[in-house]
DNA sequence: CCAATAGAATAACGTAACGTTATTCAAAAA
DNA sequence: TTTTTGAATAACGTTACGTTATTCTATTGG
């Protein structure tokens, strides 16, 4: 062993990079009434991304949905909020029962262009399909015409079918006598973040 | 003045009364994200004396969502039909858990009217509406203007306060130094029924 | 030569400490 | 009787501190 061994010592752009810390930026200090700590931690936590990723594009509701997580005042109104009457607060609502009317025959598409902006249907909107309703004409639906998806207003004239966009800058589409046309769905929601 | 004046001096039992600060009860110091601190403090926001009662329509997400009922061909695809690609299948969403971020602060609300349509937001429409995210300008907000219930976009100019219509057909509200406003929400999300 | 080590640097998290503001008490003074 | 005053207590926002976590690279040892 030698007398004067020495390692380390100053590096340039040595230390802990920013952003690596337990919510991925700097913090400050707040305030929290003791009542409210574990309030705010929940929100803290829930600001993860657990949302699901929809890496693909066709996705079913889920068969069994997760509870959500549920905070310490889970049962009483929670202070802080302006409250509404008590007996407005009684109704909930469950989004997969309101929007998933069959389940099995439901599927979730995420919208990829604007050619039904007139619809109110964005580029990234989610769509609910539901593969169980019969296509009537004037109706929503999710197309496959020679083998390629798309979402579009379905049209009788006559004896002839019609796909129509709600964008003016989109064409009318006939369907061809040769062409191979499926309805794979209809669609019954539209769910547009902002 | 008299040279040994004194006045004042020790008294048992003296001192501010417990519970008489801004959260009437102690706080403690707690580390919060620095993009989170509106959000915080949107919570910790005591019930405001001019809290305004709400419509009937008001709604909260259910809190414990009851599970879909599963007929018996759950795992069998439709014959005739184009399958998604197996894995695709194969990932489900819960909506509740897509569309409600921090459930507590979470509320619905029924539109009424036509003032957002440029928004993508329809008559009868589904708001899902978030009360502890910060209004920030350029979002889409309930607000409570005289007591008067409105969803409009929130506009800064200066120091002026503008509520914004997406339509034409109606006109822009600037919130007047006597008016009172308040906003109670964010929407994050529509949904529209086709 | 290469892998492991070590000291320094930097980020950030939880808690303690500090100074200020707010509220109360009652004896002394006016 | 009312007002004043010094002390006491609560609590809020901010700063300070110590610890944990992560990175850098020159030096050392094999």
């Amino acid at each position: 062993m030698t007398g004067n061994a020495r390692r380390g010592g100053a590096r340039a752009g040595a230390g802990r990079p920013a952003g690596s810390g337990k919510y991925g930026e700097p913090t400050r200090s707040l305030r929290v009434p003791l009542s409210r700590i574990d309030a705010v931690r929940a929100l803290l936590v829930s600001g993860d991304a657990t949302d699901h990723p929809l890496p693909a594009p066709i996705l079913r509701p889920a068969s069994q949905p997760e509870p959500l997580a549920r905070p310490l005042y889970a049962h009483r109104i929670p202070a802080g909020f302006p409250s509404p009457a008590e007996n407005d607060v009684e109704q909930t609502l469950d989004l997969n029962r309101l929007l998933v009317r069959n389940r099995d025959a439901t599927f979730f598409l995420r919208v990829d262009g604007d050619s039904m902006l007139g619809a109110g249907i964005h580029d990234g909107d989610l769509l609910v399909i539901d593969r169980s309703l019969p296509a009537q004409p004037g109706r929503i639906v999710i197309a496959v015409l020679d083998g390629a998806l798309t979402v579009k207003r379905l049209e009788k004239r006559g004896a002839r079918l019609f796909l129509l966009p709600e964008n003016p800058a989109f064409a009318e589409i006939e369907v061809g006598e040769a062409q191979e046309l499926m309805i794979w769905g209809v669609v019954t929601q539209v769910i547009h973040a902002l």
